[in-house]
DNA sequence: AATCAACTTCAAACCGCTTTGGACAGGCAA
DNA sequence: TTGCCTGTCCAAAGCGGTTTGAAGTTGATT
C-alpha cells in the first residue's frame, strides 16, 4: 500500500493525502480525518526511502566506532552511550547507523557518509589530543557532536563531556583528606582526551597540597580487568606501595580489587580505591549501598544529551557550536577510608 | 556532484555513466575508463537515498535491541556481536541500523522497519522460550536470522547459535572427572533460551553419572558482577558448600571469584570455577595463559557469521532457512583442579 | 451582480538514481 | 545490396514520496 493507491481508494490526489497525513493546514479537517482513518485501516506506512529522497534528508545519524587496528578495543561504554542516544533518535524519528571501522579508514568513512547522504550528522567517539577528525568534518561541512573533547583544537566545535579533570581532582582531594599521600593513578590510554584530563585533575590536586607526583604511581593502560590487576600488582609489589588507588574505570577497578584482596588486604580499610563509574547497566556499583567510592556520570545519559544536541544542530545549521559539560558526582562507597596507621614491625 | 552533472561534463547520458560505474557490459572499455577517471577526479559518490529508492532495496540491516523494561539490561555481548556483524556489512556495502526499543514495543518496531522499507532484514537478539517474534516475522515475511535459538518454535527458521548444551555438559563432565560432586550452576536468566540450554547440559552431565541435581546449587540471575558475587556467597555460606562453580558469564565469574577469595579460598585449588567466555575484547581471559578454565566461543565471530547468513538469505529469498551451530572450545586455565581432600577438623 | 479572499484540491515537477526499450552504426553472411 | 547481429549509447519511464503553482469552490464584501 503506497501513497498513490491510498489516494486512489479515497478518490483524492496524492498531494492532498500527503498533506493530510503530514499535518499541513491547507486540508479540511473532515478530509484529514477521512485520510487518517483510511491510512490506519490499510495500515499505510510511507516508504522511508522515498521520503528521504524527496526531502533530501537522511533522517539518520551516524556513529562511527573505530576498532582494533592496534591500540583500541571495542569500548564497553559505547554500548550504553549508544543506547542513550538511540532513545533520543527513536523519539525524533531518526535512525541510528553504526559504522564499525578500522581506524586507519575512518576518514574515508566520514567522507562517504557525507557525500552519499547516508546520514545527516555524526557523533564522534573517542576524541584524542589534537584529533584530526574535527578538522576534516569542519572542512566537509558535516554536522557533528563530539563525545568528549579534543584538547588542542582551537576552532570552536560542539561537544558534550564529563568534567573529568574536576572529577579526578575531587577524588584525589578526597583521598588526600583521608591522609593518603601515596595515591596510584590507574588511568586509561593517555592519548585519549579523557585520560589526559583525568591525569591533569589528579596532578592538580597533588600540586595544590604540595605533593610531588611519583611517576611510579601512575600508569596508563587499556581499561580491562587484567590490566587493572597487573598494574595494581606492580604498584603493590614495590618498596613504598600506594595506600590508595584512583582508577579510571569500573572494569580495571575489578582487577585492582582482585590484586588487593589477593594480598589479604581489605578494601576500604587497608587500601582505598576510587573508580570512575560510567553507570553501565551491566556493571552496577552495588545495589543500595555503592561498593566503590566513585566519580559517577551516566554515559547513557550523556548519549541522550549528545544526541539531542546533534539533532538541534542539524535543525539549526546556522547556530553556533554548542558545548555541555556534565559534572560527575562523587559518591561515597565502602572502598575508601583513612590511611591505616603504619604497622610496627 | 550528481550523476546528471557528471554525465553532462562527459558528454554522455546518465544511463551510460551509471552503467559504466556499475560494471555493466554494454559499455565500451574506453568510455568506461573515461567515466571512472572523471568520477574519481570529481570524487563523485552516488547518492545512497536515490539508489535505495531506485533499486527498492534498503541496503541496510536492522538490529533490534530490546531494553530495560523490567528484566533486561543492556547486554554487554551486544557490543561485540554487533562489531562482528558490522565488519560483514561494511564489506558488502550494507549499513547497520540499530534500534533500541523498550521491549513491549518491539513488535511495532519490526512492523515499521518492514513496512517502511528501512531495512532488508533483521537480526533477532536474545531469543526466549517460544519467542513470539519469530512468528511475527514469518507472518510479515521479513528475512531474519536469530542469534541463538528459540526452543519451542516448530516451524523452521534461520539461526546461528553456540552449542550451549554441549559446552556446559562438557564443562560439567570436566569438573566431575576431577572428582567434584557438588557443582553450583550460576546461570543467566532462565527465560532466555541460551540459559535453558546451559542448564540442560549441566543436568545431563549430572544425570549421566547418576548424580541427583541439588536445586540449592542452581541459580538464575542477571549476569552482573554483583549478582555473581551474591549467588556465590549464598552457596558458599551453606552447610554443604559446592566445590566447584559453573558460571554463565565472565562478568558473573568476576563476582564469583571475589566471593571465593574473600573467604580466603584459592581459585583452582580450593574451589574450581569454569565460566563461559564470550571472548569480549575488553574482558580478555588472561593474555597468554587463560585465567579461567572456560567454555569459549567468540561472540564477535558469531556476529560476523550471522550477518553473512542474513545477507545470503536476502540474496536468495527462496532458499530454505539456514542453521549453524558453533561449538564452544573448552579451554583449560588456572581456575580448575581436583577436589581438595576433605579437611579433618 | 461582480469582485475578492480564503479554502480546498489537484496536476505536474522534482529528488537522483536504475532500468527498459529502442536507435544507430559497423561488420558479416546471404 | 539486403538483412541480421553485435556493440554502444541514449531517451524516458519508473521508484514513492514532497512541494510548487494553479485551479476550482465558497462565502463574504462592495
Amino acid at each position: 500500500m503506497n501513497l498513490k493507491e491510498l489516494a486512489q481508494k479515497l478518490g483524492l490526489s496524492p498531494t492532498t493525502v500527503s498533506r493530510a497525513l503530514n499535518g499541513y493546514p491547507e486540508v479540511s479537517e473532515s478530509t484529514r480525518a477521512r485520510v487518517m482513518a483510511a491510512a490506519k485501516r490499510h495500515n499505510y506506512r510511507p516508504n522511508t526511502r522515498a521520503i528521504r529522497l524527496a526531502t533530501g534528508r537522511a533522517m539518520a545519524i551516524g556513529h562511527v566506532i573505530p576498532t582494533a587496528s592496534r591500540h583500541e578495543i571495542m569500548n564497553p561504554v559505547f554500548a550504553d552511550f549508544i543506547a542513550g542516544a538511540g532513545e533520543t533518535y527513536a523519539r525524533n524519528g531518526y535512525d541510528l547507523i553504526l559504522s564499525i571501522v578500522p581506524d586507519d579508514d575512518e576518514d574515508r568513512v566520514y567522507r562517504e557518509l557525507h557525500a552519499r547522504g547516508t546520514v545527516d550528522g555524526i557523533i564522534v567517539h573517542g576524541p584524542r589530543l589534537n584529533d584530526p577528525r574535527l578538522r576534516l568534518l569542519d572542512d566537509i561541512g558535516f554536522p557533528y557532536v563530539v563525545h568528549g573533547r579534543a584538547t588542542g583544537t582551537v576552532t570552536p566545535y560542539s561537544w558534550l563531556d564529563v568534567n573529568n579533570r574536576r572529577a579526578f581532582r575531587r577524588a584525589t582531594e578526597f583521598l588526600l583528606d583521608f591522609g593518603h599521600r601515596r595515591i596510584a593513578l590507574i588511568n586509561g590510554l593517555e592519548f585519549m582526551d579523557f585520560a589526559i584530563r583525568r591525569r591533569t585533575g589528579y596532578l592538580e590536586a597533588l600540586a595544590a597540597r604540595g605533593i610531588a607526583p611519583d611517576p611510579d604511581l601512575m600508569s596508563s593502560e587499556e581499561m580491562t580487568e587484567l590490566r587493572g590487576y597487573r598494574a595494581a600488582c606492580d604498584r603493590l609489589g614495590r618498596d613504598a606501595p600506594p595506600t590508595a588507588f584512583l582508577v579510571s574505570s569500573m572494569i580495571s577497578g575489578l582487577g585492582v580489587r582482585r590484586a588487593i584482596e589477593e594480598r589479604g588486604l581489605r578494601l576500604g580499610s587497608d587500601i582505598s580505591v576510587i573508580i570512575h563509574d560510567d553507570a553501565l547497566s551491566y556493571l552496577p556499583n552495588g545495589e543500595d549501598v555503592p561498593i566503590y567510592t566513585a566519580t559517577r556520570s551516566s554515559v547513557r545519559e550523556a548519549g541522550r544529551q549528545a544526541a539531542e544536541m546533534l539533532l538541534d544542530i542539524i535543525a539549526h545549521p546556522a547556530s553556533a557550536p554548542q558545548q555541555r559539560l556534565l559534572e560527575a558526582e562523587l559518591i561515597i562507597g565502602q572502598s575508601t577510608g583513612p590511611v591505616p596507621a603504619p604497622r610496627r614491625s
